[in-house]
Formats: structure tokens, C-alpha cells, sequence
DNA sequence: GATGAATGAGTGTTCATTCAT
DNA sequence: CATGAATGAACACTCATTCAT
């Protein structure tokens, strides 16, 4: 005769707020920088008050930290696609199509980029981290090269460094206001990548 | 009894105080942003106080607009470049050495990006910018291809377009600390380009 | 099946509960002052949360009321025994032992002393509970000058008002590092009494 | 022709402000102790708004600590004319008169030593005056003695010591009301003092 | 023109208090 | 009764900006 568990419990109604700031403090970040970024107005979005921010996270910096843990995590499930044999064309695919498929990720991510370049222990954990890529895209390439019997126009690290910054750039180049429009960054990147695949040998 | 020209004019010294302060601010807010950058921080990197930037300039977002405006002027130079035919390899080497040639105008560059993206009206005014930008390069990458006598892979803007982002995404995941190393992004264009260059038709 | 009285009662579990949280107030009060004392460190310091302090007393304020009411009921207790005619040395003995026996009443009262001279109706509350705690210990003065045949070298009450205020003083400036060793207060104001019971007369 | 220079110079200007905060944290810190007093108060104590205070001071705590600063070289001059022979019965008059001769110095002087328990490095520096304070008064005291031809009735540091704490409980208990009356704790001391000194050999 | 004292709006953070669980 | 998420009022401190010197 158990009700239906229509409330939630205290523990999923904290993870519940906790996912609504976080959420919340993506876009804002993503407006408005983390410098323009007030607690205010991340609570605001979110539905709460300041205090259930505090409630939730120890500062401002925690939050943004958090946003990139949660970044970082899904570079690395990317990682697994890319470094899986077998479908690299797939994987290349799902790359192209994640990376910048959401417009507040993109500059998110160029504000962590930037906060990366301005705080020295977190842009060492954050160039690790995109080393790791990096290979990871660069294995995938030399496997595509390697199936279509050409030879790489140069190091693949420096392809797959090239195809990384082609898809940041994108983002910040990419006028704002086009936010339907299909992202330019994976046609831009296909277009160069299919071109050096499709050379003669 | 009037001095052998050893001081500068009034107008000159006007000038030169307003050009440190603006050689300083460039350097602050590459290194902390625009948020970050405080007006002291200005005044102390120019060696001047407070005062001295207000007697130059009205408020710290006009500061940020010369720079752009400085920054607007520079790239029309490198259209100029790019459009005058006859010397299309030069040319292009020339926008590869310039462009990222100063981590702090790469920098700089990037938060003018991001401030266009969050204010409208400059943001418009910048992306028309980048418009003919792209174009004048559009046009150097067909004339290059004719050259070589080979079909671009795809439209000679989106190729523009890629080398562009290109560059701003280098900027952005360059390590911080490798000041002292040569660009890597110049190379990186490079080698995308000239594999789409060389091969057989 | 009732419990052979192991478990305590609803009605004594609260009062322990209320008791844990005045002791643990206690220390933190004359720890960091009523200002610096969080509900959180009172709750911490006894073993609970806040909810639980919430649940026993109805704000910060009150808790701290409630310490200073036991302050005073011990404060009538050594009246008390000052009051008492027959062991006066004893009495003596009794209220310098029992003043600023314990480190932590020592600032608890001295906070409650600046609280009275912050809150008005507090305030006149304190002074004339202090002005009767006086007057016991001039009268007690007064027995033990005569209990010696000497006479007073000035109004009893001036003499005990030096004595309270030594008391309060020297809590103050006792190096708070010695807390091992034998208070100083009651041994400072047991030379000066000797000394002016002792006189000639 | 030079002006009876009405203006303050900036110097000069400067120099009555940070006075003005800080005669105006003086009263603010007695009136409501460090944890109660804001910036805001103190400020509007001086007639200057926030950023005044800011601009003269670094933190609510470097204001405390000038305060304390004053109060030491003030204790500092004491010690001067304490140690002076000759006019022992004048120096000890004088120490008395000023001792607690502001109501707003007693209060703070409290404040100061609670803080003095609560922050180590500061309540070290603290002690260590206070030590000097008390033998410069002992050895006073031994003076007076001898003058009286009277042995001391213990250690002349414990004697002081009783009249240091006197005086700060006397700034605690005395009634906070009766600012207008002559201050008990110098009568009180010189009533104890006196009647050691007299009694016969 | 440059200085720097003062302003005042704004921002991150703390914390007493409430209340649904 | 106890818990702890959320509230909301403060508050310390920052900083762009103004203006008398």
C-alpha cells in the first residue's frame, strides 16, 4: 500500500537543486564569463536563493571546478569512442557531432581554457588532460589514414592538434545569434579531414 | 631661449602617455581578462596612478574598444596584403607570422571575441569584420589553388573559415608556459594547407 | 515489557540533550566570543546539529541567556554561603576557590559582563544582582575585620567591589596558556585581604 | 602674499581622516565590540562612507590592531613615568588618573584583551607588554614601600598585578550608565594601596 | 595632465533562523 | 526530537569612477 513516492527524499532533492545550479551556472558562465558571472544571478536561474547555492557548493570556484569535472568526464567517454577500434568512422562522427553540439559548452569551454591559462595548477591538470586527447584523436587519424592506404600529410599529433583547435576556434568565431543553425565547426573539420584522406598517394 | 626640441610637445607627451597606457592595458587584460583587469593594475603596469588613464580615456570599456579598434586596424592591414595579387605566398606567410605572433594580442583577441559575442552591437560590428576578413583570405586561398592548378576540396570561405578558427583555437590551447617557443599554429595551418594544395587533381 | 529503566525517558533524554548543548555553548562562547560563535560550532561541540540546539532553545540569544541564569544562580549560591555567619574564613575560601575556578566561566562571564553593558534591561539586571553579590561579600568583610579587631582603612563595600573587580581582572590577563597551573586570582586577593586584616590597628 | 592656507594639505587631509575613523572605530569597538562593529558604523561614526575607511585602512582587524598600537605607546608612556624616580607618589597618581579615564579606552582595552586570548601571536605580543607594564609598577611599588618604611606584604610583581587586574574588572563592573561620575577604580586601588602602606612594620 | 582621497554600487560569503522530512 | 536544505539579511571588501588639489 506503498504511495506512489510522489515527494522526493532529502537526498534526491539535494542532488535535485545540486544539477539545478549547476546547470544554471553553465549558462550563466557561458553569458556572461566567470568574472560577469554573480551567485545572484546563478541562483536566480536556477530557481533558488544565494544561500541554496552556498548550500550546495563552498564558492564560486567550486562551481566552476565542478563544471569542469563534469566537462572532463565527457572528454573522456569521447576518449573511449575514439580509441575503440573498428568504428573509427563512427567514432570520428560522434566526435564531430558532440564536440560544440551545445553553444553554452563551447564558451564554457573557452572560459575554462582561459581560466586554465590563468591558473597554473589547474591549466597543468587541464594540458594533461588534453594531451591525452590529442593522442587519443591522433591514433584515430593514423588508423583512418592507414585505412584509406594514404600516407599523412604530416605527424598525426599535429593533425589531430590542428582538427582540436579548429573545433575551439569555431566556437568563439561562430557569429551568437545563430544558435539553430547547424554547428560549422564538424562540416569545417570533416571538409579538411576528408580532403587529406582522399589525396592520392 | 626656447629648448633644442629635447622635451616633447604637450601633444606628444599627451600621446605617449596614452600609448603606454594602452600598451598596458593590452598586457592586463590578455593576463587577467577583462573583468579581471582592474584600472590600477593598468595605471601600475603603464607607471602612471589611476588618474593618468582617466585623464586618457573615459572609462575602462573605452580602453577596451581602442584596443579593438587598434587591433580592427591591424587585421585590415593583413586584408590589404592578402588582396594585393602577384605575391599570394608571401601574403599568406605574412598572416601566418603575424597572426599569433604576440601571445598577448592572441589573448587580447580572445576576449574581445568573447566580449563581441556578449555585447550586441559590437558583436555585429566585429563579425562584419571577420566577414571581409574571411572573404579577402577566401579569395588568396582560391587564387593559391589556381595557381596549383588543383580544385579546393570545398568552398574556398569554408576553408578561410577553418584556417581562421584554426588560428584563434591555437592561441587558446597552446601551452601557457612555452612563451619562448615558436608558434605552433602558423605550422599547423601550414601543414593543412599546403596537403590540400599538393595534391593530384 | 517495560525496559528496566536503561533508556532514559523522553522527558530526561531532552533535558540531557539540553544540558549537552548549554555545556558545549559554554566553551564556545568563551571560546570566540558570543559574536564568533556559530550554532554550528555550538551544535558540533555537543554532538548534534543545529536542528537539535533549534529544538532546545529558541535563538543564540537565548542560549546565552540561559547560560548567565545559571551564572547568577551560582552567583546566590556562594551568597549564600558568604551569608552565612560562623565560617566566614571558610566562606572566604569557598568563594575564591570557586571564582575563576574554571577557565572557561572566567570569559563566559566576562562576555556576559560586556553583553550587560551593550543591552540595557540586561543591563540593570546584572548590575543589581551584582550590587547584592557586593554587599553579601561587604558584610562578610566586615565580620572577618571585626573577627580580627581592625578597623576597616574604608568602606566595606569599596573593599569588595576591589575584590570582585580583581577577580574579573585578573581572569583578563592571565597568560591564556597557563591553563595547568593555580589560578592567580584568588591567591592575589588573598594577600591583599591578609594584609589589611593584618594591619595594627 | 602667501594665504593663511585655509585647505588642508592632501597630507594633512589625509591624516585627519584616518583620525577621524579612527577615533570614530574607538567608540564603535567599545560600543559594540569587535565582532559587532561594521565598517558601516564606524564610518558613519566619522562622517565618511565605507571606502574611506578602506582607503585608510587595509581590514576591519588593521584598524583594531592601530587601535591597540596607540593603546601600547600610551601604556608605553606610563612606563616611562613609572620608572622615573623622585615624583613616585605623582607617577602613581598619574597612572591612576589615566587608567580607565575614558570609558571608551576601558571598554576597548577589554576588547583588546579578549582578543589577545583568542589570537596567538597577537596575545603573545601582548603579554609580553603587559609583563613589562607590571615590573615597571612593581618596581614602583618597592619604591613606595621602602619610602614608608614598610616591608610589602608579598611580591611586589603580585601586588602590581592585583592592581592591574582591579583596574580592568572596575572597567567591566562599574555600571555602564554613570559616564558623568568619577571613575571607582583609581579610589579603589589607592584605597588598598594606601592601607598596605600604612600599617605599622 | 597627473594624483590619490573619497564615493557608492556591487559581490562573494557567512550565518541565524525556518520548516519539510 | 533531530536533521539539514533553503532562506534572506548582513557584512567585509573591491573597484570603477569622480573631483579637489
Amino acid at each position: 500500500m506503498a504511495p506512489v513516492r510522489q515527494r522526493l527524499t532529502r537526498v534526491e532533492s539535494r542532488a535535485q537543486t545540486r544539477q539545478h545550479v549547476l546547470d544554471a551556472a553553465r549558462q550563466v558562465f557561458a553569458r556572461t564569463g566567470f568574472g560577469g558571472a554573480t551567485i545572484d544571478a546563478i541562483a536566480a536561474e536556477a530557481g533558488y536563493t544565494k544561500g541554496a547555492v552556498y548550500s550546495n557548493f563552498d564558492s564560486k570556484e567550486a562551481i566552476f571546478l565542478e563544471l569542469l569535472s563534469v566537462h572532463m568526464a565527457r572528454e573522456l567517454d569521447q576518449l573511449g569512442l575514439l580509441a575503440q577500434g573498428g568504428h573509427d568512422k563512427d567514432a570520428l562522427d560522434a566526435w564531430l557531432t558532440t564536440m560544440n553540439s551545445d553553444a553554452d559548452w563551447s564558451l564554457l569551454a573557452i572560459e575554462l581554457q582561459l581560466h586554465a591559462r590563468r591558473d597554473t595548477s589547474f591549466g597543468a591538470q587541464y594540458a594533461k588532460l588534453q594531451s591525452v586527447h590529442r593522442n587519443a584523436l591522433a591514433q584515430l587519424i593514423a588508423r583512418l589514414f592507414a585505412a584509406h592506404a594514404v600516407e599523412p600529410p604530416g605527424p598525426v599529433e599535429d593533425i589531430a592538434a590542428g582538427m582540436m583547435a579548429m573545433a575551439q576556434g569555431s566556437a568563439l568565431l561562430r557569429p551568437p545569434m545563430t544558435a539553430g543553425e547547424s554547428d560549422p565547426a564538424g562540416r569545417l573539420i570533416k571538409l579538411f579531414l576528408d580532403a587529406l584522406l582522399n589525396r592520392s598517394p
